[in-house]
DNA sequence: AAGGGAATGTCAATGAATTGACATTATTTT
DNA sequence: AAAATAATGTCAATTCATTGACATTCCCTT
């Protein structure tokens, strides 16, 4: 078995080749090049192969990669072979919006709960589920093999319901609440902090705004 | 002024920087040394302050750093002591979501309209907002001064708003649309792929099972 | 007022990630 | 079947990021 650890610098960006070869793969192109594959991606040749040699060799020299073949075996490194079952703690409109959207099932992420503190949400039927009680969600964890853990609830809440999950033998949680977790380290956490993504947008409009900016005809927009 | 260009890998960890130094601020702490936040927030205390020197230095020596004027500064180098004027374009359940998500108003990010080309959410209220529809989307930009643009669509019809965008003198696109967007580089964009995201997360969950656990019991949670 | 202690700012060293170069190997053409 | 072509896999070089070390500076106590 293949034992080096692999950077998470490489496994961010295998995400973005499983979308292109999946895209290549539906337009009917058979085979690519790691030079044509940059030319689209907008990522250097040397990047491609150095990325893929990580996990063995997936091209044949002369030849190329095999869109197909290469797709597939991207998507059984990420782990879209097996199928995922997942929860979700609270059910306010970012919870909503996530259980409402099916892409995620596609790719083997099955929605099978979602949890909340307010009463007057329980029963409330989205997609498939119905509302349940917080108190439910040991139980429910254990008794349906879930995974992972959607966390969208404030963060107030977040980090003892982190604590709770990690009692249950859950495996991953997709923290979208606006604080650090502190879980044992054989659970993973991905964080998605929105409004720390949203800082950076705004860093970066301003970065533009302040550059030496001869050259350009600032303000006009064609 | 300041000229160098700060790494990218900088401006993300100012968020969190942000973060704990607010957290902090409202416990009433008045000083913190690197070391101090260093044990707060697992990161390393030269990593702490080379990230500060890159800005010029927030601190004094044999002192550490005020807590209130080290927030305030990382805030005004992210651009949070301007507000923004934001627009949605995407009214279902994503955009209703980060409509509704007051947040980010505390931080100068102002919802100003929601556009869709569904029919029949044309008028319907989102908080202060109602929906519009997308042909408008242009002539309001231009009226409110509106700074960036959210893009909860799908991606089929990302690529086009995205070049719509463009032309009216839109400065950020917070790109929530699962395609890589082409836009002039006076116009930044930032990406939430939360389907990467989520592989991400899958791949580490998988990694963790297949890593050598001699030494952990495996299955025996609690 | 002066000296000790504390913590920054910064330089140097290390480590990680990316890019460049090319030998090797397979394919394709003649 | 052999030569030419194409493109990988991989090694080396470079660039970038992180960590470590310490001289310098400033605060605080005596």
């Amino acid at each position: 078995m293949e034992n080096k650890e692999i950077s998470q610098a490489v496994i961010g960006r295998l995400p973005r080749y499983f979308r292109f070869l999946g895209e290549l793969k539906d337009e009917g192109v058979e085979r690519i090049s790691s030079q044509e594959l940059s030319d689209i991606m907008n990522v250097t040749a040397s990047q491609i192969r150095q990325d893929f040699n990580n996990f063995g060799g997936f091209g044949q020299q002369g030849y190329g990669y095999n869109v197909e073949y290469l797709y597939e075996e991207i998507g059984r490194i990420l782990g879209l072979d097996k199928t995922h079952n997942l929860i979700i703690i609270g059910a306010g409109n970012l919870g909503q919006a996530l259980a409402n959207y099916t892409n995620f099932e596609r790719r083997g992420f099955l929605f099978k709960g979602i949890f909340d503190c307010d009463p007057t949400l329980y029963g409330k039927k989205i997609r498939s589920m119905e509302v349940k009680p917080m108190e439910e969600m040991e139980d429910f964890v254990r008794a349906n093999e879930i995974d992972m853990a959607v966390l969208t609830i404030p963060k107030t809440g977040a980090v003892e319901v982190a604590g709770r999950l990690a009692r249950t033998g859950i495996r991953g949680i997709w923290n979208f609440a606006h604080v650090d977790l502190n879980v044992p380290e054989r659970i993973q956490v991905e964080n998605v902090h929105l409004s720390d993504s949203l800082m950076k947008l705004a860093y970066n409009i301003n970065r533009f705004e302040n550059m030496d900016l001869s050259g350009f005809e600032r303000g006009s927009y064609v």
